[in-house]
DNA sequence: ATGGTTGCAAAGTCTTTGCAACTAT
DNA sequence: ATAGTTGCAAAGACTTTGCAACCAT
C-alpha cells in the first residue's frame, strides 16, 4: 500500500514532467503522495509539517513550488476558506462544494448533481468550457442560527 | 446627484455604526460612497486610488479597516479573483456569479435563479441559514477553448 | 556534462497593529 | 470630556526569488 494509491495522478504528473522537460524528484513524490492521501483541504503548513514528518528534506519553498507545479498539472486546486489560502486534489473523485458557518467558522461539505448540471448550462451558453468551479454558500449553521435569532430576539424585547 | 445613490447601503450602514457604538467619519462615508459606485469588483489598491481622488485624506489603513467594516454590517462580501482579494458591494441589486477563464483571465457574469433555488434546498437540507454565496466556474473562454483545442490537435498530429 | 531542483536566507507582497493626534457625540 | 477614528510607521503573515550546492537524465 502507499504507492497503489494516486496511480492515475502520478502518470499525470510523469507526463506533465515529460512534456515540460522538467524531472522527478523524491520530494515531489512525498510531496504528491501525501497531498492524495487527505482529502480534506489543506494549507500550506500543514501539507508542509506532513511530509516533512515521512521525509525531513523538504523545505517550505519546495512545497510551494510543488504546489504550483501541481496546479500547472491539473492536479491540485487553490481555494479560500475563511481567508486562509488552501488546497486540494483536483481529480477529487467527486466533487464537493462548501457551507461555511460564519459564525463558528464549520465547513460542511455538499455535493449537488443538479446544480453541477445547470453549471454546465450557464456555461455553454457562453461559449465557455468548464474545468472546474468553486461554490461556498455562507451563512449560519443550525446552532449559530438559533444563537443568532435569540440574540437578536432580546434585543428586540428591550428596545 | 451622488447622495441620492446608496440610500439603503447609507441606512445599513448608519445603523451597523449605531448598534456598536462606532462613529460616522467623512472617510468611512466617501469610501462607501466610491465602492457603491463602481460595480465591478475592486481590489484594496484601486479603492484606495479612487477615493484619494475625491478626498487626499485618506489613507490605506482606513480602507482596509473600513472594508472588515462594511463586511461586518453586511455591505460587502471579499472574494478572490486571479489570486487577488477584491471587494464587491454585496448588496448588490441582482446577486451575479463568475466564468473565470483560466487563459486570458476574462471574468464574465452570470446569474442563475435555479441555482440559487438548489442552494437554499441544499443549505436547508443542513439546517444551515444562507447569508450569501461565491460561486466560480473556471475553465476556458469561447476564444481559449478553440486556441487550446487547436493546439491540441496540432501535438496530437504530431506524435 | 547539462540543466532542472532544493533549501536557505533575503526580498517582496499584502494586511494588521501600536500609537499619538484628532474628531464625533 | 469620552471614546471611537485616522494616518503613519512598524510589525506580521504569507509567498516568491536569488543563489550555490545538488541531483536526474
Amino acid at each position: 500500500m502507499g504507492s497503489s494509491v494516486g496511480q492515475k495522478e502520478r502518470a499525470i504528473l510523469s507526463a506533465h514532467l515529460a512534456r515540460h522537460h522538467l524531472k522527478r524528484s523524491g520530494q515531489r513524490e512525498a510531496i504528491l503522495e501525501v497531498f492524495l492521501r487527505c482529502e480534506r483541504h489543506l494549507s500550506v503548513d500543514e501539507l508542509l509539517r506532513r511530509v516533512q514528518r515521512k521525509r525531513r528534506d523538504v523545505g517550505r519553498t519546495t512545497v510551494y513550488r510543488t504546489l504550483k507545479l501541481f496546479q500547472e498539472a491539473g492536479l491540485a486546486r487553490e481555494l479560500v476558506l475563511d481567508g486562509e489560502n488552501r488546497y486540494e486534489p483536483a481529480h477529487d473523485r467527486e466533487h464537493h462544494d462548501h457551507l461555511i458557518c460564519q459564525g463558528c467558522s464549520a465547513i460542511l461539505e455538499f455535493t449537488s448533481p443538479e446544480i453541477e448540471r445547470l453549471q454546465e448550462q450557464v456555461a455553454a451558453a457562453h461559449g465557455f468550457e468548464v474545468q472546474g468551479h468553486r461554490h461556498q454558500i455562507y451563512g449560519y449553521c443550525r446552532d449559530c442560527a438559533a444563537k443568532r435569532r435569540k440574540a437578536l430576539s432580546r434585543r428586540a424585547g428591550l428596545s
